[in-house]
DNA sequence: ATCATTTGACCTTT
DNA sequence: AAAGGTCAAATGAT
């Protein structure tokens, strides 16, 4: 088991340094590029109430056709009216800096994220979700990112392709210290937060959910997760600028380590240093 | 009661 | 027109 996720953790660091040292940094992975033909999403064509969830299905079978007349009787013009002239400007073309990286753990780069939406993309066998951060409303964080499985089943570390787009305006440390505790943890020692924070909409959706998702409990997660070093959480990572080979053969902490302001890791840390290995 | 997720519809971009 | 990004109601979890 350790000596998997060991496993996973260098070939995943190994992906790391190809990033840190590859001349285009923000190299946009050709995620969908597995080829599979996508699966059809859709079965003809759906036509439910708006916020219908899965576990309706029966239930919109009974009342289908009498959903779709009342789609279009029940909403009063107005609203409608409202709501599309709400949505004139809401779709921005993508923000021009997103920045792209393959990971196993989508989860655990120093913010939290909520969840959006849910979509399934063209020629991508599985679905994209989309998250922005958890701040965007109280503190207007533009922070968003999509995070969507890699095509090729085989990779023993289900891997993900995330994508950065806009920046955090607020602090990771803001982000956990209203949900949980700040967790220190060493090598040998695991106090998991009470994460609710840490369980995302990762464990259950389709998309993201694997066996490499943390979990709520303090004891699975310690069991869990304790040991790939993924987005490794590294005090040198904050501290000074230190050579990928020292960091490999660091401590390991916890992706869950909050470490201080100071020396907080963020997914931000990482791009910094695509940036400063970029320039 | 509140918060997070799901998911079809809607909208913009290509 | 197709594809992809976002909205928001419904619903589940806590």
């Amino acid at each position: 088991m350790l000596a998997g996720r060991q496993q996973q953790g260098d070939e995943l660091l190994a992906q790391l340094r190809q990033l840190l040292f590859s001349p285009s940094p923000t190299t946009v992975v050709e995620s969908s590029g597995g080829g599979g033909g996508a699966p059809p999403c859709c079965d003809g064509r759906r036509r439910r109430r708006r916020g219908s969830k899965r576990g309706r299905d029966d239930d919109d079978d009974k009342t289908c056709n009498h959903d779709q007349q009342q789609d279009v009787v029940d909403e009063p013009a107005a609203d409608a009216q409202l709501r599309r002239h709400s949505r004139k400007t809401r779709r921005r073309k993508q923000e021009k800096s997103s920045k792209c990286l393959v990971t196993s753990v989508p989860d655990f780069d120093g913010y939290q994220w909520r969840k959006y939406g849910q979509k399934q993309i063209e020629g991508a066998m599985y679905a994209r979700s989309y998250y922005r951060c958890t701040r965007s409303a109280q503190q207007g964080c533009p922070a968003k990112r999509t995070v969507q499985r890699n095509d090729d089943d085989d990779a023993v570390p289900a891997e993900y392709t995330v994508v950065y787009m806009g920046d955090h305006t607020c602090t990771p440390n803001d982000d956990y210290s209203l949900e949980a505790p700040p967790v220190i943890l060493e090598t040998t020692a695991v106090v998991a937060p009470v994460a609710s924070t840490t369980t995302s909409a990762a464990d259950q959706s389709p998309a993201i959910s694997d066996d490499i998702t943390c979990r709520s409990s303090s004891d699975d997660y310690a069991d869990d997760y304790y040991g790939p070093p993924l987005f490794g959480v590294h005090d040198s990572w904050a501290q000074e600028t230190t050579m990928m080979e020292d960091l490999i053969s660091g401590p390991i902490r916890s992706p869950l380590h909050i470490p201080d302001a100071a020396h907080a890791w963020t997914i931000d840390h990482y791009f910094l240093m695509l940036d400063a290995a970029g320039s």
